[in-house]
DNA sequence: GAGTGAATTTAGCCTGTGCTAAACATTTAG
DNA sequence: CTAAATGTTTAGCACAGGCTAAATTCACTC
């Protein structure tokens, strides 16, 4: 059984790999950052994960996981998003509030814990923000979604995933009617990474900042 | 916070100073055998357990909660046991499951998980063992049950608790119709320490071992 | 009351996971 | 093309929680 702290690094690494600023390699500082870690503790913790096969380490130049090591993680984030889904779904939480719990529940479910809530939830395939959830044999499905800060004025959009990251953000972004399925039209994008002004469906007129674009990612319509 | 192995420990502590064979102080070995951990390694625990106020140690007499110590153990207890219960009735677990399930989870929820699920069970008093549940100010009922050894040839008696220590001994009771609530009969006990000879409620005539009968609570019907 | 066997503690070791400070490589700038 | 800045690793340490082997204490018997 890999320790808490193994799976919870993998966790990082594999989400840092995926995400589109970097590179596939992934460096340690960024991985010390995400794991709120020093960096020598990081390197101490990568090399270990090198000496087990999960990942490669180019000293100085990064890490990627083996396909073996993706597998891995792959499971700990199914385990991560069929518990967000089943805390909001099942108990009644709210979408800020799954993200820290589920942390710490995927370390301590069996294979069956998983396989009871999957069926509960009726297998879904994407969790409570909008990501995709590996499928137990460990295949997950591309998206290719727009960020909302990429868009132009007068372009439409339907909202299909939001970055889990910050319960603050979660939170706003609930209050400001910006949830999974919702159409919007941007009604004018000021320049220099200005702000944006939207038509969100019932709730109105919304006036967001770069940021909070950047963390809403969408279908482009027609 | 605690570590998940100091609640554990502070867990095993309190139920063996509740058990009926046990003083109120605790031996070393019996801490270090119920953990299946060396004598050594529990000596070093319970250092450390008695330096944090958990407990009074008496060098070479054994061990005794303290007050603090006591509560704490009350609330992983009262983790546990919710938990117990909800797998069973909102996940379908069955008696035998339970337990290791909920040996690793009591350590990583929350209390707003705490309370979600004691409000999804309707604010149960008794666990599915049918151990008291201790109540989130660290109360817990006391249980007055004789055991089903304890009783004489022609008395009658309901099943109140059933001890969670072996899943095999919970699949054995199952199948023989010995579960919670279940009325039955001693219609002969061998003396000598030997089996018993039970009238079943539904499932007619049983016989039975000792460390079976020694395992089955119950109250003695008038 | 001394001796013996069992229970307990102490001593010394190991692994996992964190830290800081210092050394070393790589990248960037002049 | 060298030098500073930045990123990364190494060295050395700490703490939690395990282990075995050896020493100690206790309880009991003779
Ligand atoms: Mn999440
Ligand atoms: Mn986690
Ligand atoms: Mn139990
Ligand atoms: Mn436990």
């Amino acid at each position: 059984m890999l320790s808490e702290a193994v799976q919870d690094y993998l966790k990082a690494i594999y989400k840092l790999s995926r995400a589109p600023e970097t590179g596939q390699m992934v460096s340690t500082t960024l991985i010390a950052e995400r794991m709120g870690v020093s960096p020598a503790s990081a390197t101490n913790m990568i090399k270990r994960l090198a000496e087990m096969n999960i990942l490669q380490h180019r000293p100085y130049q990064g890490v990627e996981l083996t396909p073996s090591g993706v597998r891995m993680a792959l499971e700990i984030v199914r385990h991560h998003r069929l518990l967000e889904l089943y805390l909001r779904q099942a108990l009644g939480y709210d979408w800020d509030a799954v993200d820290a719990e589920a942390d710490r529940l995927e370390h301590a479910i069996s294979e069956d814990f998983e396989d009871r809530i999957d069926e509960a939830l009726g297998f879904p395939t994407v969790g409570a923000h909008g990501e995709p959830i590996p499928t137990k044999e460990g295949n997950i499905a591309e998206t290719d979604y727009a960020r909302l800060s990429e868009l132009t004025t007068g372009q439409r959009a339907c909202i299909r995933q939001v970055s889990d990251r910050d319960p603050a953000l979660l939170r706003y972004l609930d209050q400001h009617g910006l949830v999974l399925g919702t159409e919007i039209r941007i009604a004018e994008k000021a320049p220099f990474s200005g702000p944006m002004r939207l038509d969100v469906g019932a709730s109105g007129e919304q006036h967001i900042g770069l940021e909070v674009a950047e963390a809403i990612y969408v279908d482009v319509l027609d």
